[in-house]
DNA sequence: AAGTAGCGTTAGAGCGCTCTAACGAGGAGA
DNA sequence: TCTCCTCGTTAGAGCGCTCTAACGCTACTT
């Protein structure tokens, strides 16, 4: 920076001012100050920047687990937010490191980061309120009961509630669910779709068979509804896998989708927009979470809101060719 | 660090030490800066510590998609390899942001970060070359003519040759290729197979159908050589999503996999997983892939080594049931 | 003419660490 | 006993920026 201000003929302070893009520098020593920092390739110092200005520019993201598409789309979200913000990432994840979480929160105040988006953290709450003391968190995809973070989850009954809505609105009565066991929203799913049942007067045929969010709990799956008295005539699956684990079972035991049956899954995955799948599904906005996440965030950072917000984001029904009127009773 | 210092009564260049694990530092006064440490709650100022020791501790990873879990797959490899050799991870994507990767390069810079990974990158040679003379810099997934620039690229011959040999050694002659186009190691993919062809003596057997990496692509691939004179006994497809596309279209016409057709798809993604898909295709070691660009970076950057490798990546094949022998001529 | 306001510019004190060189206290060797 | 080492400890000068307060200058007012 000495350098620069030699060859630009000006003090050092004048060409801070310029790099920080400040008003009150005449345009002629900004231009040379511009051109000698391009002549001599200056770049300024980050960690120098820092360190003097308390403003980082840098936000931690903790995600889950990177595999998954679910996360990685949100990632994507947050990164664009970030990106437009002009806000530094780091990455953190947990990786099968025993306390991964943690570590990476730890490295997130040394950083001293502006912020931290949390994606799916399994982090106890008390630690996440810990790290909230410090600066802004914005947790996505779990609920977190704490004044000091804002949350981002999916509205999950209403999820289920179109999905019914859409199926009774086809002809559907004997609607049953496969439900996703213990996995993440999976138990508000499934209370989405009793009280959507209740609410269509169709308390009497609310059916769950369990299931889990894999391929192989689809086919066993289809395999009970298959043993049963009375086929239900649509389905509503844990998650886009599990459905296309049964339609495939479904068609093998020559049942017609969606003529015989139809069947909805969930998430909008790439499994289901496959054109030989063309699955009816439910669709999380995943980018608009991490978006909004970032939003929350910068809120926080920008100082313009000090409570604490839990946004519920809206699913919708993506309908495609696996859902039908139901086979007039012969 | 003053205050912990005041706290355990030592001076602030012993609590220095004693947070870099210093050996030179009692057992005895140890125990009081680390807890004095714990009582303030103190921790260290990452970016004044980077400042003075430039040592930064910090890795750019350059990513050309998160929502293509291929990249996300090998990001994930690079995220333990960083996580385990205790760096932080900054991300930079380009998003549909025009001079992205630019940009995050920049950012790379001004950190001065400790080095960069750069996933699938769109840059031109040349800036690449150009951030390699001020950082170590590994390229993933695109070879790099440069000797300032390591690289992992997958070794597409041989799994090219593999697909061949597995299909050869079921007795099939007619292999055709779906290829992919202009996408990203196709050209080599096609060049494989050719040659392993050649090297079955079954040049005169070479047929390229024009494809791509999508589901439409198989599609059409599919009625093209549906429409031919003489059905093929075996497809090497481009990725795994054009194969399960031709499955589908198969099937519809009323062959049967692999009794009258065998498919082989490619990238083993989660696709050819999928039970009731349960593809055949090559496997590429996608976080493997990514450890080693972290390995070879750690190299670099600890300045074990200052010439540049190329490292090709096997990949394998993986075997399920869309590959058998073809049917005996009748 | 002197005073005042406003502007662009600058000096210099940090920011919170690291790290070199110097220091003092014991113990070994002469 | 004195010197020389070694080892744990410390003082203090940076690292490359930001930012406050002060500065000199021109322009305007009275």
């Amino acid at each position: 920076m000495d350098d620069v201000a030699l060859e630009a003929g000006v003090s050092r302070a004048l060409v801070s001012l310029v790099l920080r893009e400040s008003p009150k520098v005449s345009d002629e020593r900004r231009a040379r100050v511009v051109a000698a920092a391009a002549k001599l390739g200056y770049r300024p110092n980050a960690w120098a920047r820092g360190l003097a200005s308390h403003r980082k520019k840098t936000i931690g993201v903790l995600l889950n687990e990177l595999h998954n598409p679910f996360y990685a789309e949100i990632m994507d979200g947050i990164d664009a937010g970030a990106a437009e913000a002009g806000y530094r990432v780091v990455l953190g994840t947990a990786g099968s490191r025993p306390g991964g979480e943690q570590t990476a929160l730890d490295t997130f105040l040394e950083l001293r980061a502006d912020g931290a988006v949390l994606v799916g953290p399994r982090l106890a709450t008390a630690e996440i309120a810990r790290a909230a003391a410090s600066m802004p968190v914005v947790v996505v995809a779990r609920g977190v009961r704490s004044k000091a973070v804002d949350s981002i989850t999916n509205d999950e009954r209403h999820g289920a509630r179109l999905v019914v809505e859409h199926l009774v609105g086809l002809g559907h009565r004997a609607i049953t669910h496969v439900d996703g066991g213990s996995g993440a929203g999976a138990a508000a799913r499934r209370a989405g779709y009793e009280e959507a049942m209740r609410g269509a007067s169709l308390a009497r045929e609310i059916r769950v068979v369990a299931g889990d969010y894999t391929d192989l709990a689809g086919l066993a799956a289809a395999d009970t509804i298959l043993r049963s008295r009375r086929l239900p005539t649509a389905i509503f699956a844990a998650n886009d896998l599990a459905a296309a684990a049964m339609i495939d079972r479904f068609e093998t035991a020559g049942l017609s989708v969606p003529a015989d049956i139809s069947i909805v899954g969930h998430d909008n995955t790439f499994l289901a927009a496959l054109h030989h799948i063309s699955l009816t599904t439910v669709d999380q906005p995943r980018p608009e979470m991490g978006r909004r996440a970032m939003a929350l965030l910068v809120e926080r950072m920008d100082g313009v809101r000090t409570t604490s917000v839990n946004v519920r984001v809206t699913p919708s029904l993506v309908v495609r060719s696996t859902t039908g009127p139901p086979r007039p009773a012969s």
